[in-house]
DNA sequence: GCTTCTAAGGCAATCCCTTTGCTTTAAGAT
DNA sequence: ATCTTAAAGCAAAGGGATTGCCTTAGAAGC
């Protein structure tokens, strides 16, 4: 039984701002759960009832943050919207805090459906940027394959290859799914 | 001063040694570093002192495991080749055990140093059966590409889409590949 | 070979994170 | 208004993490 506007709602918008708060004072290194209850005003056993241990709950407050906050913007092609897109992404992923932020969603996940829901945010963006260029009558090329071509590689060189990442590749890998796929 | 021969060569495989022991066992949950010590007869502040923490510890022997043991098997034509590493590579990693260890590698890695040889790993095989291919007169595409092309995906949907992956995502993978690239 | 030097491991005490049984509270149902 | 029951609070115990100090063993110089 949710109880979404209750004490449970409390509880857990003031342990993820606490975590917030915290990571910007002291940095991740620095969190406990202990310290984070301290914070949130609650008690350490509630973190540890309700989120199992420190990873998962630092893996829920990821994927929160890794929530897109707009559709992309429209510049008027498939070709603009999905390389300027890809940037983006490529920016905030590859930066220090989109890095430490896929790691916490990965980590603290047993069943992986944090990370899919991650892969689910990228995946409505690309698709409503696809869904908007078949409105205008572009030929475009599958969600799937957008992951596969443009997603996929900019995620394995964050995780395995930290270096040589920058717009160029992503426009690279942009420009080439858009040849292959319309 | 590296001491190859020595003490320290000694305990760093009685403790790779206890870990593997003790994950057989009685799972990777049930993982403390006093027990692995205990196990390999050292004290846990050894254990800290080298590796940190459990994790970065999981993370050597992960990479360790994920160590190809030997070159891709030599079938006749890179198509062939390519396919079959493939086909292995995807079923490795997507076992229950190469997920583990992948996650394993990715998380106590402070610096990424882990993370990329599991990639020169994947580089350095991919690497032999292109040469042998173009040793013998076949076109081939680039490593950076089949890296893009064929592992990243298959990587990202380990980490971030547990489904849908079978021997056929990684054979389309490759015909792909090979049709753009050569 | 013997002495010297030093990196690495052992030991032990301390701290505090983690876990768990029991109690209390508060949101929703009747 | 009362009842029910998730969920939170409390507190104690257990044990993992950390660190200063000491000991050991391998390597280098004589």
């Amino acid at each position: 039984m949710v109880r979404p506007g209750g004490r449970s709602a409390r509880v857990q918008r003031s342990v993820h701002e606490a975590v917030r708060d915290l990571t910007a004072e002291s940095g991740r290194d620095a969190l406990t759960v202990p310290l984070i209850a301290a914070r949130a005003g609650v008690t350490p056993s509630t973190i540890y009832r309700r989120w199992g241990d420190l990873q998962e709950l630092l893996s829920d407050v990821a994927v929160e943050r890794l929530r897109p906050e707009a559709p992309p913007e429209d510049r008027g092609s498939l070709a603009d919207d999905l390389t300027s897109w890809a940037e983006l992404f490529l920016d905030e992923m590859a930066s220090p805090a989109g890095r430490a932020y896929i790691r916490d969603a990965l980590l603290g996940d047993p069943d992986g459906s944090n990370a899919g829901q991650c892969s689910a945010y990228a995946a409505e963006q690309i698709d409503a940027v696809l869904s908007r260029a078949a409105d205008r009558g572009e030929k475009t090329p599958e969600v799937e394959m957008v992951i596969d071509r443009v997603v996929s590689p900019i995620m394995y060189r964050i995780l395995f290859r930290p270096t040589g990442l920058d717009a160029a590749y992503a426009r690279r890998l942009t420009a080439e799914v858009l040849d292959d796929g319309r």
